[in-house]
DNA sequence: ACCTGAACACCGTTCAAGT
DNA sequence: ACCTGAACACCGTTCAAGT
């Protein structure tokens, strides 16, 4: 992968013509599409390269890898998370509004889990929704160790149970299970 | 695949001659030793043909496919783990025992992540693992749909921990926050 | 019953050559 | 700068044919 993006058609006194290039955004778009649609196993870059209208070797231009490619699709789908609002909400409420972002995009996105323990991506998109939860839970009131082992451990379980593909239920049953045992380590303001 | 065993050599008034043929068995054995050494990516039919002295053709007279392989292969793993004695022991120590031997099992394979999450294998020897699990939580004093609840909200916990590689402090941590929050849903007997 | 060899329809990736 | 075509070294799976 280069860099570059090109995605702005230019117009005008731009001497370039100004027809619609191949870009890596517009790559991993279709990538997520087909993932989406095909699985884990229906991605191909010969099948990407022709929904693109191009070539498989074309891709590589613009992505190093199969490999980054789906690193790059898992990290845009982390990145397209809604995060809570952290200011006046309680704790377990907002962490509990992240956990069913999480769950939602692993079903939009059942590749993701296979992705996830193929590849194990940890770009901005997923990096943005890490610190966010590391934030919910330093407003909770987790001292500094704390508050990190109490992420790992929200995350873990959230995680586990997309893996595990639990109904929503037993999502919001254990959930609250570990909320209230991690409730216990805060230590409260005097 | 078929359902049968030929590794018992016959000797003596048998007919058949006695040169080891390929078993299922031995292919699976086989296959878990290149995914330990070669990860989910090293294993191919071709390489573990040879491996055996064999064929890949060879393996399909066994094994129905790659899928198969994998799903079996997985089962067999998580066949070998120790289950905890349930007699007189406090719940959350023989879960812990139990999170620890996961824990360490995905760390000798760590293929098996990968192989979970595409394939979700669910054989007897996960369902061993699962049962025991579920008497544990059953004898701790959960009543009955809770029981099902807390086995796999400790499960989803251990499965998460081990996907996004956490440490072994970082898996006790939770694991004690988890129990905390779980022994909360105990009611005490009469 | 069990295995071999060859074939089919795919892969990811590279690279000269084109524009 | 960006793309094409063809090639390389692989795949999983099937199937006639052998023993």
């Amino acid at each position: 992968m280069n860099g570059e993006r090109q995605d702005v058609v230019q117009g005008g006194a731009g001497g370039r013509p100004e027809r619609q290039a191949l870009g890596q955004e517009q790559i991993v778009r279709a990538a997520i599409g087909l993932l989406d649609t095909a699985g884990i196993g229906g991605l191909s870059m010969r099948r990407l390269g022709e929904l693109l209208g191009s070539t498989a070797a074309a891709i590589y231009w613009h992505v190093r890898s199969k490999h980054e490619l789906l690193w790059l699709a898992s990290d845009a789908v982390w990145a397209e998370l809604r995060l809570p609002d952290l200011e006046g909400a309680e704790w377990r409420e907002a962490s509990t509004t992240m956990a069913q972002e999480m769950h939602a995009m692993f079903q939009r996105h059942s590749w993701l889990v296979s992705a996830t323990s193929v590849h194990a991506p940890y770009g901005p998109g997923r990096a943005r929704h890490d610190n966010h939860l590391l934030a919910l839970c330093s407003a909770a009131g987790f001292t500094d160790p704390d508050a990190g082992h109490a992420k790992e451990t929200i995350q873990a379980f959230v995680i586990g149970a997309c893996v595990t593909a639990r109904s929503h239920t037993s999502l919001v049953f254990g959930l609250r299970a570990v909320h209230d045992g991690l409730q216990t380590r805060i230590t409260p303001r005097p």
